[in-house]
DNA sequence: TAGTCCAATATTTTCGAAAATTTCACAAAC
DNA sequence: GTTTGTGAAATTTTCGAAAATATTGGACTA
């Protein structure tokens, strides 16, 4: 793995951990000592997590964390749901048997990682299985496009889901093992109609689940 | 403007048009007298392209111009298609005087470009212009993520519908401004359901008609 | 002939310094 | 007191060379 490509995750996670606060200003000088190595692969770095507008950046005046908002992350999910639904219908529609082992799988792997008590690098496991599951979902809707939108905004998202999930305080009570369940069930009952209203459901829940992580954390 | 902005803008150009063909290895040190500059800008150009599937990379072997095909030209409408489709239904509900207004003003300098003989430099104004329209159409959906997905496949359908209007050959008859007037007019009288169809329509001829171009070029 | 190893070459990746530009502090003018 | 200008410092951007890795071609072996 190149320096540049180790550069994308490190910055990555540490925006979607938190760990660099939205509208940051990123200094050369600093990451260079920070991740320790040179300007190039900074730079490089930088300049695809500002396509996929993790970080924003202005002509000779460098780079900066991208700011969030509540309505960001609303408008995000919405999107989200939006985009998704029409992927798993087309899912629902052409998925053969691999896709739905492929969802079984995703899910079981899901559930054993949540039961384990989380911590540290745990996280970015459960993360990652959490991931393939949505991704399970839809992965047979036979557009490359419709994917790699589903996982641009997924990361989008990420950004609010995984400090809500760090730092949460009291607020609604959720089963999300139950909810993915379910979820998987309608589409592997190929009910379009049940299985996109879960979906949206979930989304929608999670949206307003992390409004209210967002204000709790902004009223601290 | 930076040399990183130029040549960004340079080679997404020179794959829209198609003079450097999908899968054509991008070497540095080509590019580095193709386009006059050093490595730096030209490798964050292309970092740049690779987030946005203009081009793809792996590790220590460089860069390539993204492959293309009939199925992803599809593919990229008919998700333009369903994205636009919500987006233009959330535009028409919440678009207020300003939103028409650059509708019609958007239309007007299509059409007089279009009236233009095209040649040169001319393709590309109309082709901002082009842009111009369908994003105004869109802009009043209250929404950023769906309209950065609108740029993001708006460019990637480009790349097919450019070389089409450049090397077109006979294929079905279409009066293109005709039907930017009616969409146009569909949206401003805010029926959604006849505005939505129109859009659709629009994008489906546009897909069989780049399909036939791009079969004539084959068997040319 | 087909396959494998090795050296030579080509290419990508990374670094450190130079060039270009912005930012900041402070003085001067109105 | 506010604005305007100016030079130093900080920062980004770019270059050219060095390091790391991949590719090629030819000799050698089975």
């Amino acid at each position: 793995m190149t320096l540049a490509n180790k550069a994308y995750d490190a910055i990555r996670m540490d925006i979607i951990r938190g760990d660099l606060a939205a509208e940051t200003p990123l200094r050369l000088a600093e990451l260079k000592t920070k991740y320790g190595m040179g300007f190039s692969p900074l730079r490089e770095a930088l300049n695809r997590l500002q396509s996929e507008h993790f970080v924003q950046s202005v002509d000779l005046k460098g780079f900066r964390v991208a700011p969030s908002s509540i309505e960001q992350m609303q408008d995000a999910m919405e999107t989200r749901r939006e985009i998704e639904t029409l992927a798993l219908a087309a899912a629902i529609k052409h998925g053969d048997d691999l896709w739905e082992g492929a969802i079984v799988a995703a899910l079981h792997g899901l559930n054993l990682q949540a039961a384990r008590p989380a911590q540290g690098e745990d996280l970015w496991e459960l993360e990652r299985r959490h991931f393939q599951f949505h991704r399970a979902l839809i992965s047979a809707c036979q557009s490359p496009w419709k994917l790699r939108v589903f996982e641009q905004l997924y990361g989008a998202t990420e950004r609010y889901r995984i400090p809500a999930l760090l730092n949460r305080t009291q607020g609604p009570e959720r089963d999300i093992s139950t909810e993915h369940g379910a979820l998987a069930e309608a589409a592997l009952a190929r009910d379009t109609q049940l299985a996109c209203d879960r979906l949206s459901t979930h989304y929608q829940t999670t949206a307003h689940w992390i409004a209210v992580q967002m204000r709790n954390a902004a009223a601290a």
